[in-house]
DNA sequence: CGGTAAGTTGAGATCGTTCAACTCCAGTGG
DNA sequence: CCACTGGAGTTGAACGATCTCAACTTACCG
């Protein structure tokens, strides 16, 4: 079994939640959030998992001695807020990088809900099971890869996860900064711009500030270095 | 809330697992691997995940270009395996780097055992929370500190999950290569040697081979930087 | 129409890597 | 019993990728 059939296939997981069936199971909010606005905070308390209905988040984890670390992008179809399990209170910062609409499942009571939609139960191990591959796929990315490389292969992220939910997987428009990509990344800002200058002089990307065109998908795996098959990402 | 109050409180959730109170609700096998045995490898079908009740092993995830990245190194109390969830089959190589005593929890037959003994499934949904809370732990770690930090984070890491098991903090065993570390930290081998003789000249800690001696835990905490507060880590 | 945040680009400094030599130790077989 | 062999660890010196510092451009907002 290889990394790109266990992490990328589109996460089955998440994406296959049917929010509208748990209602009668369990209080289900909506929410709806503007740019710039917070879904959470580093430090408050932790009551409800977030289900990501339409829109695109930043998540990040946040020391004690001020250091921020950013730890996913979640999009729709991502369940945010599952590092919180367990802790009492979330350990970091959840906002919108655009306007959201969310689903908020509290917690514990969707673990009671798993007994009137056993479903659930697996989907929600799942979806966690999910994540960790992710985060561990990233942290393989960041160990093995050079600047370039993890540049490239962030866009191939994205770009696989916009084709998942059924967009084209030809043009991203970045709703991050080059700085919130840095440190996804583990690199400068200006590191990440000149990796994108030289993907884009490379001709293997077409960039224009927040607007990307991939014209060739194969070129970015390439781009991408050897771990071609390692994995999209996200949460 | 701090990340120290999250991510180091020992890990309550997995430490405090009594597999034996599972036996009447689920099969579980006991199994012993000698040093250098695997416990499964990438690609082998997954149907259970494991709970250390004594040894030391070495988690890693494998790409199919032959990348290897090191993911953990489980010991006594920790969950194994959580992260071929949903995956069908495991992504990387556990191996014991001792003898090692492992308790097998049949998957998903562990999820049924929830009805029975409901706080399992809390626990279990706790165990994954904090597995992902050390991976981010993990992240900010590499993404943030120098060499020699992160060599300090690590020992750090590993005296704080003997203490928590009742051993002293003040020496550890190495019971993983340099090599491993290096991969674990995203470090060459030639690097942590390095960093290791430069806090043994400063006095922080003690090392010969793979004994280290740590006289002052605090003197290591100021080592691994600003982060002093960021974490053990694991599973 | 300033003012500010985000992005780009260059040049030099730095930290970790690379390459290489050497030591130490355990296991093996003469 | 001891020389041999190979893996693990240590250390040095030079190189190179990324960071740092700094200047400049562009776009957006009041």
């Amino acid at each position: 079994m290889k990394l790109a059939d266990t992490v990328a296939p589109i996460r089955p997981a998440t994406a296959a939640f049917d929010v509208d069936a748990l209602a009668p199971h369990l209080p289900t909010t909506r929410r709806r959030l503007r740019t710039g606005q917070h879904l959470y905070r580093a430090g408050q308390a932790f009551h409800a998992l977030y289900f990501v209905h339409a829109g695109f988040l930043r998540t990040s984890l946040v020391a004690d001695d001020g250091r921020e670390q950013v730890t996913g992008f979640p999009m729709r179809g991502d369940l945010v807020g599952c590092d919180a399990i367990g802790a009492g209170a979330h350990i970091g910062d959840a906002i919108a990088l655009d306007t959201c609409e969310i689903v908020e499942l509290a917690y514990p009571a969707v673990l009671d809900a798993c007994r009137g939609v056993p479903a659930l139960h697996g989907m929600l191990a799942e979806a966690m099971g999910a994540e960790l591959r992710r985060d561990r796929a990233r942290l393989l990315a960041l160990a093995t890869l050079s600047a370039e490389q993890r540049v490239a292969w962030f866009l191939r992220g994205l770009a696989r996860r916009q084709r998942a939910l059924g967009y084209s997987a030809h043009h991203l428009c970045l709703r991050m900064s080059r700085v919130d990509i840095g440190n996804y990344l583990a690199l400068k800002h200006e590191t990440v711009t000149r990796a994108l200058s030289h993907l884009d002089a490379d001709g293997v990307i077409a960039v224009e500030r927040r607007e990307v065109r991939i014209p060739c998908v194969e070129r970015l795996d390439a781009a991408a270095g050897a771990g071609a098959a390692v994995a999209s990402r996200a949460a």
